[in-house]
DNA sequence: GATTATAATCAACACAGTGTTCATTAAGCA
DNA sequence: TGCTTAATGAACACTGTGTTGATTATAATC
C-alpha cells in the first residue's frame, strides 16, 4: 500500500497550494489552473489524481473525517453515563481530540473557517452525533420529546466553538479547551455567562 | 422608489430558477447560462441586474439579514435580563421571528440547508451575537472567563437547530420551536437530555 | 547500476461558460 | 399616444475545462 515518492510530492504540492491560494480568494474563485500554477506542476497531472478541485476537497475532508473516527472509536470505549460519572477520562479523551484538531489546524481552519465548503460542517456534526449515539445505553429509555433538536443544538454549538478556536489563533491550549466543551455542555450557556 | 413590472417579474423569475435548480445541483455546479435557462430569461438580462451568481445569492441574502434585523430591533426592546424575567414577552418575540423564518422557508432553506454558501451561517450567527450584545447591559461586570467561546457556542447552536427544523420540513410550530430555543438555552441540553 | 515501470510534462484539442457589445424589439409609464 | 427603458438576440474575445498522445524524467526492482 505504498505510494510511489512522485505522487507524495504532487499531492503535498497540490495541498499546499490550495492552502495558500485559500487565504487569497473564495474556493469558488479558484480555479484547477491557479493550483497548478502555485504547485507549480502541470495541469494534466492534476487530473491524474483527481477529476476536479471538488474532488481534491472532498479527498482532504474524508481523510480528516477518517482519522477523526479513528480517534474516537479507539480512545473513546466508555458509555456516556460512565463518562459523565468520570469528568477526567471524559477531558482526557477531549484533549486527545483536540491535539489532533491543533495538529490539522491549517486544513481545519480552510474547511471550518474559510469560505469553502459548507457540508464540512454537516459531516462533522454527523460524525460527533454518530459518536453520541454510538455511547448511549440503548436502553435510555424516556428520553425528553424532541432529542433530535438538542442532538443538532450540541453538534452545532461544539463545532461552532471550534470554529471559533481556529479563528482565534487557538490562543486557548487544547487541554483547557477540552474542560471548557464539557463544562458549557453540562452546565448550560447560561450559567456561563452569569456566574463561573 | 418603485420598480418597473418588468423588472420586478425578472428578478422573480431569476430567484425562483436558482431555488429549483438548486435542489437538483450544488450551487457551484450551478451557471449563469443555467439560471437563464430555467428563468427563460435572455443571459444578458441577467447581467443587467447581477454581475454574477455570487452577487445574486449576496443579494438575496442581505435581504433575508435586513429584514430579520428590522423585527429584531423594532420589536425586541427590552434588555435582555428583563426579558429572562418575563418568559412570556421572550417567548412572543420568538415566535415572531420563527414566523418570519416559516414565511421565507424557501430561501432560507437554500441558504441554511442546501449546499450553497457557507458564510451566511456565520452571517446569521453575527446577527444574533449583535442583537444579544445590543441587549445585555453595558455594566453587565464579571462574567465568565471566556465569553466569547460562550456566544459561539449559543449561536452557533441555535443557528443549527433552525437548519434542523427546515430540514426536517418544520413540523413543530413556530411557536413550540421559539419555546425549544428559548428553555434549551435556559437550562443547557445535557438537562434535556435527561429528564424533561 | 542497469532495466523496467510509470509519473510528470508539454502541446494541442474541442468545448462550455463568461462578461460585454450593439442594434432591435417589446413592454410599462405618464 | 408617444416616450422611456427593459428585454432580446447575435456576436465577440477570453478563460478555464477535461482529454489526448507523444516524450521526458524519475522511482522502484532486479
Amino acid at each position: 500500500m505504498k505510494q510511489d515518492l512522485r505522487v507524495k510530492k504532487t499531492k503535498k504540492a497540490i495541498r499546499h497550494a490550495l492552502l495558500r491560494l485559500v487565504d487569497k480568494k473564495t474556493f469558488a474563485r479558484i480555479s484547477v489552473s491557479d493550483i497548478c500554477d502555485e504547485a507549480e506542476i502541470n495541469r494534466g497531472t492534476f487530473y491524474l489524481h483527481y477529476t476536479d478541485k471538488f474532488d481534491l476537497l472532498e479527498k482532504i475532508q474524508q481523510e480528516l473525517l477518517d482519522h477523526l473516527w479513528m480517534i474516537v472509536t479507539t480512545r473513546m470505549t466508555e458509555k456516556i453515563n460512565v463518562l459523565t460519572e468520570k469528568p477526567d477520562t471524559l477531558k482526557i479523551f477531549a484533549t486527545e481530540l483536540f491535539h489532533y484538531l491543533d495538529q490539522e489546524a491549517d486544513l481545519f481552519y480552510m474547511l471550518l473557517v474559510n469560505t469553502v465548503d459548507p457540508s464540512f460542517h454537516n459531516r462533522l456534526k454527523g460524525l460527533i452525533q454518530k459518536n453520541m449515539e454510538r455511547l448511549s445505553h440503548p436502553a435510555e429509555e424516556p428520553v425528553s420529546f424532541h432529542v433530535d433538536y438538542v442532538m443538532a443544538y450540541v453538534t452545532s454549538a461544539i463545532v461552532g466553538m471550534l470554529q471559533h478556536w481556529l479563528a482565534n489563533g487557538r490562543k486557548i491550549p487544547p487541554e483547557e479547551m477540552a474542560l471548557l466543551v464539557v463544562k458549557i455542555n453540562l452546565n448550560g450557556p447560561m450559567k456561563m455567562m452569569s456566574g463561573e
